[in-house]
DNA sequence: TCAATCACG
DNA sequence: ACGTACGTGATTGAG
């Protein structure tokens, strides 16, 4: 009965309306990606797939469907891998790196199941998704279509208006809220148009957008309510009607208010490529192709609902047949021997367990795979390797790992020339993104791989790929770059990775215990002295503590969003004010090194008592190497408690550890680059480039210098590359402003050389959109241009920076890969463990030192000839932590 | 998940 | 009265 009453309601409704307005269902998909990820627990298909965002789309296309019985449907994409801003990519790397692969691996299957839906995908490289929604809104609007946007993010309110809606998704997947005008009101106080207005002033964090500075969101609404929108703002402010503290914060922003403006009003106008509405149209999903994906991603509810027509059929349907095929391992031998793709999957990413899954091979021809290899055609692949003129792959480190743990000596692949795809991609692009091949084939080829394609399908895409990339390579004038330097690092860094270094993890445990004593104690004298108990690595609480409860003043301590900042060199700034301030101090130091270094690091220790740590080549914009899991680029020295945790890193036995580093690189770097004449010279004389640059400042002798001038010196040289300016030069200085700025008045007068590269770095960042090493290594500054002051000012300190940070880089992994063939050919017992940007530390046979400490030294000097000298240092101990 | 902090070059 | 040096990665607490 209540059902007929319902209906009815309808029946009545129905005609009141004027007409039937047709309704256009835009979703906004990579919002509802990442809300599906993060509101479905991570679902995984028998074979191991995560697709749980898979589900969640669905599950959103569904309710949608229904509620809204919508006439035309589409989903808007940002171009995958396209503008991919810096927050999201810190996120993307914070966030484990599997995880994310996980989410990202999905993005094609949903796409698929969209296909079969019927509904189409729309992405158009330039423009994010939020342009492509107020594009379709825009157009429906002149077509008299009522658009619906449906999204997890508020961005989109401000498209609203009459014809156009947001459908927002309030929790995870489970509750929505439909946003008009007035329900935009209700909730900010201003018109849908008005958010633009808010945004302009506020800026947006994840966006890397300043905003206004000074102006946050109370006063941003405070002033839209009074001036109706940012022009009225200015206009106002011009005829004085503005509020004075208010005026003074707004002077002279008007150019940045309107750049800002732009940057955050979604585009509506996008060209689409003739994209047709009638493609859009909803009807009822291609059961025939559903119902096998929805078997294949065993969606059994959905399954359900659409299956009840077809006839019954288990649910373990029979899969299309395995596209891996067993052959004979002597097929291998029929492969031409010219350019060898491999691809390969794992099941286990331990370093030490796990077996091959799969092994592909072609050379463009032919293809030869195998499932689940055994070691011995594993074997006979390296053999076959060993041979080709050229390896080409994916992530050719990863394959030579997969390779050694199913007991492959790969040492016979050394030498032989490699081409990586995702190596070859970081040079054109490098600090853009993550390196999927998914990701890379289709922005190079503009083909679509599916991320639960199989090896075969993969590597069908490995050859074109890099003759495209080998194009583009040379077309940027870094095929020397590639073959000479980054290519052939690939194996080094892998044996590298499978060496490890020796810890000794007793000493890890009792430096945590001592440390874990003292903070015992401090922490009781800590609540003493403040009076009470909190949580003192909580910097909130902490800031609480010292500036409300205590009292101390604040007067000269930096903010951060959240409050006063607590951070070490603040910190200094009170150290006579209170006693408590010391004990903080120590109370951190003993705590950071506790928890990062002391307890984590015997957790990542092998079972033969290494620790293997990896080698990141594609992840320095700069062209640096990171290093993670652990990160051995950042293990403690500059303190004596910290030098500690160094001892802990050992040699084996009868063995030392060798370490050489490259003294003064950067600056000798700039100092060529620039063709500085007095930085050359002091190079040249062997001086004390501290002292020597103070004399030259000062105009005195070297030994009037006194020591304040030299570490102002000193502060000055490392700043120069940095892009210093005075500001931060008084800090690091210890000076007043006044002071900093006269320093580096000096400091140009002494080097114009210095001075006229800082200009040229600007004006060719500006021009090209990129400034490049010695090597020919490029940077890419996509804000150079942005026309944002504060975006534009970062941009150019990294164009100072790069080419000497960069060359460093570039002359550094020239090294390793001498000295790894070096190590090869000369039968010593020595091997390469670690790259810390300007050292190398090896573990030598204590009768070899000697020779390889004289042997490395000269190789990493004669690297490459400059105007100044390259000079190493080695030095050789027990431990790391025992050298000068 | 994000911000704050801090370890290194 | 301030936001300000480049490049990384790991841990922590709080939302």
């Amino acid at each position: 009965m209540p059902r007929f009453a319902i209906q009815a309601l309808i029946v009545i409704m129905r005609p009141t309306m004027t007409a039937h307005t047709p309704t256009f269902l835009v979703l906004d998909g990579n919002a509802l990606l990442h809300r599906a990820w993060h509101a479905i627990p991570p679902l995984t298909t028998k074979d191991g797939r995560v697709v749980n965002a898979v589900y969640g789309f669905a599950m959103v296309v569904e309710k949608m469907l229904a509620e809204f019985k919508p006439d035309f449907m589409a989903v808007a994409w940002d171009l995958p891998g396209g503008t991919f801003r810096h927050e999201e990519y810190a996120q993307y790397k914070a966030t484990r790196e599997k995880k994310a692969q996980e989410l990202y691996d999905q993005i094609p299957i949903i796409q698929d199941l969209l296909s079969v839906y019927g509904i189409p995908s729309l992405s158009v490289p330039g423009f994010e998704g939020d342009d492509i929604l107020g594009t379709i809104a825009k157009l429906n609007k002149a077509s008299g279509y009522q658009t619906l946007i449906v999204t997890g993010d508020l961005d989109s309110l401000q498209l609203v208006d009459e014809t156009t809606n947001v459908i927002f998704f309030v929790k995870g997947l489970s509750q929505t809220k439909r946003y008009d005008a007035a329900a935009v009101y209700e909730r900010y106080g201003l018109r849908p148009d008005q958010l633009i207005d808010l945004k302009t002033l506020l800026g947006d964090t994840s966006d890397n957008l300043p905003g206004i500075s000074g102006i946050g969101e109370k006063t941003a609404l405070e002033l839209l309510r009074e001036h109706g929108s940012v022009d009225g703002i200015f206009q106002d402010l011009k005829a004085g009607k503005v509020l004075p503290k208010y005026a003074k914060k707004l002077e002279g922003q008007e150019e940045v208010a309107a750049q800002m403006r732009r940057l955050v009003t979604i585009v509506c106008d996008v060209d689409l490529h003739g994209f047709d509405v009638s493609s859009a149209k909803v009807l009822s999903p291609d059961l025939a192709r559903l119902i096998p994906m929805l078997q294949n991603l065993e969606f059994k509810t959905l399954l359900k609902k659409y299956d009840r027509a077809a006839p019954a059929t288990p649910v373990s349907a029979p899969r299309k047949a395995p596209k891996v095929i067993a052959l004979p391992a002597a097929k291998l031998d029929d492969l031409d021997r010219d350019v060898l793709g491999i691809v390969l999957d794992t099941k286990a990413t331990d370093l030490f367990g796990g077996c091959l899954e799969s092994l592909v091979l072609t050379d463009g021809h032919r293809t030869v795979a195998f499932d689940q290899p055994d070691s011995t055609v594993a074997r006979h692949a390296v053999a076959v390797l060993a041979s080709a003129k050229e390896i080409v792959g994916h992530d050719l480190k990863a394959v030579l790992h997969a390779l050694h743990r199913s007991g492959v000596d790969v040492s016979s692949l050394n030498d032989r020339p490699m081409f990586d795809t995702m190596v070859a991609a970081y040079l054109l692009a490098p600090g853009g993104r993550e390196f999927g091949f998914g990701d890379i084939v289709r922005e190079e080829l503009g083909a679509t791989i599916s991320a639960d394609a199989l090896p075969l399908e993969r590597l069908g895409a490995v050859l074109p790929l890099m003759v495209r990339l080998k194009a583009r390579l040379a077309a940027e004038g870094m095929t020397k770059l590639s073959q000479e330097i980054e290519m052939p690092l690939i194996p080094v860094l892998f044996a590298m990775e499978r060496d490890g270094i020796a810890v000794d993890v007793a000493k890890l445990k009792t430096l945590s215990v001592a440390f874990d004593e003292r903070l015992q104690t401090l922490t009781k004298e800590i609540y003493q002295v403040s009076g009470r108990e909190f949580n003192i690595n909580a910097p909130a609480q902490l800031a609480d503590v010292l500036f409300v409860s205590l009292g101390i003043p604040t007067k000269g301590i930096k903010k951060t969003k959240s409050g006063f900042s607590t951070a070490a060199p603040e910190l200094d700034k009170i150290t006579e004010l209170h006693p408590i301030v010391r004990l903080i101090s120590e109370y951190r130091e003993l705590a950071k090194l506790k928890s990062t270094y002391a307890d984590s690091l015997p957790m990542l220790v092998g079972p033969d008592g290494r620790i293997h740590a990896k080698f990141n080549q594609c992840v320095a914009a700069t062209g640096r190497l990171s290093s993670s899991d652990p990160n051995l680029q950042n293990i403690p020295i500059r303190s004596e408690l910290g030098r500690e945790i160094r001892k802990a890193f050992v040699a084996a036995k009868d063995h030392v550890l060798l370490s050489a580093d490259y003294s003064q690189i950067e600056l000798r770097l700039a100092a060529h680059i620039a063709k500085d004449k007095a930085l050359i010279d002091a190079f040249l004389d062997g001086a004390d480039i501290h002292r020597r640059t103070a004399a030259q400042m000062w105009d005195i002798s070297e030994d009037e210098v006194t020591k304040d001038q030299r570490f102002a010196a000193k502060a000055i040289n490392f700043g120069i590359l940095y892009g210093i300016g005075p500001r931060s030069l008084s800090r690091s200085a210890n000076v007043s402003f006044e002071e900093a700025r006269e320093f580096v008045d000096r400091y140009f007068q002494a080097h114009p050389g210095i001075r006229s590269f800082i200009d040229e770095m600007k004006v060719r960042a500006h021009a090209d959109g990129y400034v490049e090493t010695l090597f020919g290594r490029r940077r890419y500054l996509s804000d150079i241009n942005s026309g944002v002051p504060q975006l534009v000012a970062a941009a150019e300190r990294m164009a100072i920076n790069m080419p000497a940070q960069g060359t460093q880089a570039d002359i550094i992994k020239l090294a390793m890969t001498r000295v790894d063939a070096w190590i090869r050919s000369s039968g010593l017992r020595i091997r390469m463990l670690l790259q810390v940007h300007d050292e190398l530390v090896f573990e030598v046979h204590e009768d070899d030192k000697k020779q390889a400490a004289e042997e490395i030294s000269s190789i990493m000097e004669s690297v490459a000839v400059f105007d100044v000298p390259l000079l190493v240092d080695v030095d050789s101990a027990k431990t790391w932590g025992d050298m000068e």
